[in-house]
DNA sequence: TCTGGGGTCCTAGGACCC
DNA sequence: TCTGGGGTCCTAGGACCC
């Protein structure tokens, strides 16, 4: 375990409302809610109101009436994303993004190079600060745990350092929801037993805990209460899986309707994969029934594919396998995700493949790179409306 | 509180192989 | 006819995060 505070978790404050009032100076100061439907971000002045990421915005609006919304910009947001992560990189090669708005970095080693973890990170904020116009906020620990939880109590635009004979005293005093990996469900299973602090969770024992959370969560957590979970920084993680999804609305849906869904969200999900140079092997259908429970049905190819045509008639067979059960319980969501991600097969010279499949999705994503996503629909989808996309790790 | 759209990780059972 | 143990892969569900 390493001894010192040297893992900084860097963290864009309210990543894409921060992005529009960096554009539109109207915005500044003001509450801001980016997304339609759905809140995708909120800016601090909206989270004031109770507004929070991920929420309906209906709702949104109801806390909030006199927030500005605005539609996304993905692109302006990968940019920015794109900046910051440079300026990690220049601090130093030991970077594991998290997702478009976050990393860990290592900087351990860099003290007679660049200063003190604190001093790095205070360079750091300023940094991104001048040169792409957002606030950060950065945790110093000496695990990427304790780390992301400094930033989660400095945020926003802060700088928080748990030194290492300070983590006990620090941890403790929080109440369980801070702690990376207790969600809603978590957190109230410990609240039926009077578990508010960690500190409260620190004094479970195991057993107690792996009674009540399961074997692997009860020890996790554990481990957690008494900081005993170190990770190293992974450098060059790339995504897993990719997948789209909608929602529908209460229904009914014929069939036919459900099918040219799941054929949209495949073609951009296969083309996503092709801009990306990478194939999957496992396809699966995700679905939510009338009562809003979830499933997934998966199938797993033989080898890895790209290729919109294979993806979709898997994904297809997995939606007709299921048609009796959404005929009996309805559908209000479909979706397809594409897992055991690969660097993607080297196509051969054109010549020597006569692959009408090939040469149709390079030529339909050809006209896309040129005239945008919108040009080219397949003629089920007319009408219809392209949903949203969030990148998250790199490709 | 009526419900987005992206993801990751963990668990558990069954098939299959040695 | 019954009997071990271990490892990997696949599938499905669920919690959680942004």
């Amino acid at each position: 375990m390493p001894t010192g505070a040297s893992i900084l978790h860097a963290d864009l404050d309210a990543f894409y409302a921060s992005v529009e009032q960096r554009d539109d100076p109207r915005l500044r100061g003001r509450p801001v809610i980016v997304g339609g439907g759905v809140v995708l971000a909120a800016s601090y002045e909206a989270k004031a109101y109770g507004v929070q990421s991920a929420m309906g915005g209906r709702q949104a609006r109801r806390l909030c009436p006199e927030a500005v919304v605005v539609p996304p910009r993905m692109a302006a947001y990968t940019a920015a994303s794109r900046a910051v992560f440079a300026i990690f990189r220049d601090t130093t090669p030991w970077v594991e993004g998290l997702s478009i708005d976050e990393a860990f970095l290592d900087v351990g080693g860099l003290r007679r190079l660049s200063g003190s973890p604190v001093q790095i990170a205070t360079r750091l904020r300023r940094m991104v600060g001048e040169q792409v116009g957002l606030p950060i906020t950065v945790g110093v620990a000496r695990t990427k745990f304790l780390a992301k939880v400094a930033s989660g109590v400095a945020k926003p635009d802060g700088l928080l350092e748990v030194p290492p004979d300070g983590e006990l005293a620090f941890l403790h005093p929080l109440p369980v929801e801070r702690l990376w990996g207790v969600g809603p469900v978590t957190a109230a299973k410990l609240r039926a037993r009077g578990i508010h602090t960690v500190g409260q969770l620190a004094r479970l024992d195991v057993p107690t805990l792996e009674s009540l959370l399961g074997a692997g969560a009860g020890g996790h957590l554990h481990a957690l209460a008494h900081h005993r979970d170190p990770r190293p920084v992974q450098v060059g993680r790339r995504r897993s899986s990719m997948g789209a999804q909608h929602a529908l609305g209460a229904g009914p849906h014929s069939p036919a309707d459900v099918d040219a869904t799941l054929s949209g969200l495949v073609d951009r999900v296969a083309r996503r994969l092709r801009a990306a140079g990478r194939a999957g092997r496992t396809v699966t259908l995700r679905l939510r029934f009338a009562d809003y429970t979830a499933a997934t049905r998966s199938r797993t190819l033989r080898r890895a594919t790209d290729r919109t045509t294979p993806l979709l008639a898997a994904a297809r067979s997995l939606l007709r396998a299921a048609q009796p059960e959404l005929a009996r319980r309805g559908i209000t969501l479909v979706g397809v995700a594409v897992g055991n991600l690969d660097d993607a097969p080297v196509q051969p010279e054109l010549p020597f493949t006569p692959d009408r499949g090939v040469e149709l999705d390079n030529a339909v994503d050809a006209v896309r790179d040129r005239f945008g996503a919108a040009a080219l629909t397949r003629a089920t989808l007319l009408g219809r409306r392209p949903g949203l996309e969030m990148p998250r790790l790199p490709d």
